[in-house]
DNA sequence: TGTTATTGAAAGTCAAAGAAAGTCAAAAAA
DNA sequence: TTTTTTGACTTTCTTTGACTTTCAATAACA
């Protein structure tokens, strides 16, 4: 059936984005070959909410569609970032994992903004290289903690 | 697309230019090869009073638009803030702050939580009392930066 | 000299055309 | 019956260009 072949493939998607894609109807339409309204059907009648979707979208000229699956227990999704970034991250990586935050809206533009400042390498140069990054993924993991209540 | 890519630019040129910035409608429109009333457009369409930008015009020879991102006296606020903390703080004084922050609504409860967990004494608590207090202080100095965007 | 047209250089306005997504109901399939 | 598929039509946002208004500098004039 066309409609579970195009949610699988969404969902597939969504599992190699981590969790948030930006897609656009026609063009899906197209590559599948099938009228755009029926990635609507797929989206309206597979993607709900109450199975943990979130879908938002924006019409006119580079117009898209957005879908992020909510992590249910957005906690263990933390815990998940609390254990990757270990003890000890540079600003690079710590930027990375921010905009991974951010694109699912587990933080908004201006705490993101805050953290950032928080771990930024001027923020932080008093202390030599090795300290720093150590001294960087505390506090990073510390916030992270906060994210949690 | 092109109205995001001009309006991008022009924050891009806002945040260079400190928030309030002059430019020239015809001249942008060629530098980016596009019409001029499509700068009209992105003006009139993101840099709205309600998303807290103030557009002053002159038309004629010399003319020019003036793009002015209002942030009421808040940073004046939080310049005060800046000197205040110092070049060194403790936790005790952190709260302190953080709570007039808070109570004066230029930080959310969430963003006061991040703050406080990544300004902690347990963030910090590999660094030595002395430098500690120091580091913190840069910490929230950054953040207090960031929040005057 | 001081005042008033003239002119060219901006910016403003608006409507038409284009590009996407949304809606809905009828037909088809399960 | 319920779910899926399709397509016509609607709404929203973007792009463009023709035309209008405003301004500053200069020229013409009293």
């Amino acid at each position: 059936m066309l409609a579970d072949t195009i949610a699988k493939l969404i969902e597939e998607m969504l599992v190699e984005s981590g969790g948030a894609l930006e897609l656009q109807r026609n063009e899906l339409a197209n590559r599948l070959g099938c009228v755009p309204s029926q990635i609507s059907y797929v989206i309206t009648s597979r993607f709900t909410p109450e199975r943990g979707y979130m879908i938002e979208s924006r019409r006119g000229g580079g117009g898209c569609i957005r879908i992020v699956k909510k992590q249910m227990d957005k906690n263990e999704y933390l815990m998940h970032f609390f254990y990757a970034i270990g003890n000890s991250i540079d600003e690079r990586e710590t930027a990375a994992y921010l905009s991974n935050l951010l694109g699912n809206r587990l933080i908004t533009e201006k705490e993101c903004a805050i953290i950032s400042a928080a771990t930024s390498n001027s923020a932080l140069d008093d202390l030599p290289q090795n300290v720093r990054n150590a001294v960087r993924a505390q506090i990073f993991r510390h916030v992270i903690l906060s994210l949690m209540r």
